[in-house]
DNA sequence: TGCTTATTGAAAAACATTATCAATAAGGTC
DNA sequence: GACCTTATTGATAATGTTTTTCAATAAGCA
């Protein structure tokens, strides 16, 4: 099911805002701030009201077609991606993130905090923070 | 090694405003915000600039003595604590959060997601989310 | 093609954060 | 304990971000 499905199925219409936010995420690899995305797109002459962005960004987030991920540097960001659980790994230099699956390894985590704490654990936010390759790659270059 | 003793050897003073920031964070196992934090102080007649809040829980975030937060409900919030890595369980509906520690059993993980994906790992950010074992009582009465 | 109504856009309001700089107080020294 | 140096504070203003409002527009259906 695509996007476009996922609207239409909650009741929501397929509009030009929403459109644009989806393909500006789908074409950067980097989670972009709204105001990132305001900016990109108001350069490729596909002016949008800011206001829209925010809430394209909102419904998007619920209906969780977009994830809101956290920067290293604080800034909170968006990137377009993926039915169904999955993390994402930054890296610190080029902000690139891609994204990864892998619940099941912190299961037994999870069991342990849970005995430990009493607490019932029902979500969890998990991101990594690192290199990318082709920056590991630049800077090996640079020390040559 | 208090908290006093970090400032002091970081070459830092250990000023009014920051030791009534990590008064109130050490007396609220939530996470406040810079605003709650802001307004507990004015209404216990301990007044404070609002900037100097935001100042000394820049620096206190950055020496390790306090921590950030993310609310399942999109706000950002600190809590006191902790030498040494350390991760946080929030309960979603009160809000209380308390610390874990466990980055060992993330290395399978981490080392996982290297080979897939050629990043260099150096960070990550690990919440969980449930409820509380209190919240979890006030659940069950209800129903009763 | 036309109708209904969700959605947008612009401006303003509300809110959050950062910069500036003179006044203050922390911590070392005598 | 008083004094001096300088980091730190606080008030104001500037800046930046997000939300509200409401008439105008366009999406999706008949």
């Amino acid at each position: 099911m695509n996007w476009q499905d996922v609207l239409t199925e909650n009741g929501y219409r397929v509009s030009g805002p929403r459109k644009l936010v989806m393909q500006v995420l789908e074409s950067n690899a980097q989670p972009m701030t709204p105001l990132e995305i305001y900016q990109e797109l108001s350069q490729s002459g596909r002016a949008l009201g800011m206001v829209s962005v925010y809430r394209a960004l909102e419904l998007l987030a619920e209906l969780g077609l977009v994830c809101v991920v956290y920067d290293p540097d604080g800034s909170v960001g968006y990137v377009a991606g993926g039915v169904g659980h999955h993390h994402h790994i930054l890296c610190q230099k080029c902000h690139q993130a891609i994204a990864f699956a892998g619940s099941e390894d912190l299961s037994s985590l999870i069991q342990r905090v849970e005995e430990e704490t009493n607490y019932r654990v029902s979500d969890h936010l998990l991101q990594l923070y690192g290199i990318c390759p082709d920056c590991q790659k630049i800077s090996a270059e640079a020390v040559e």
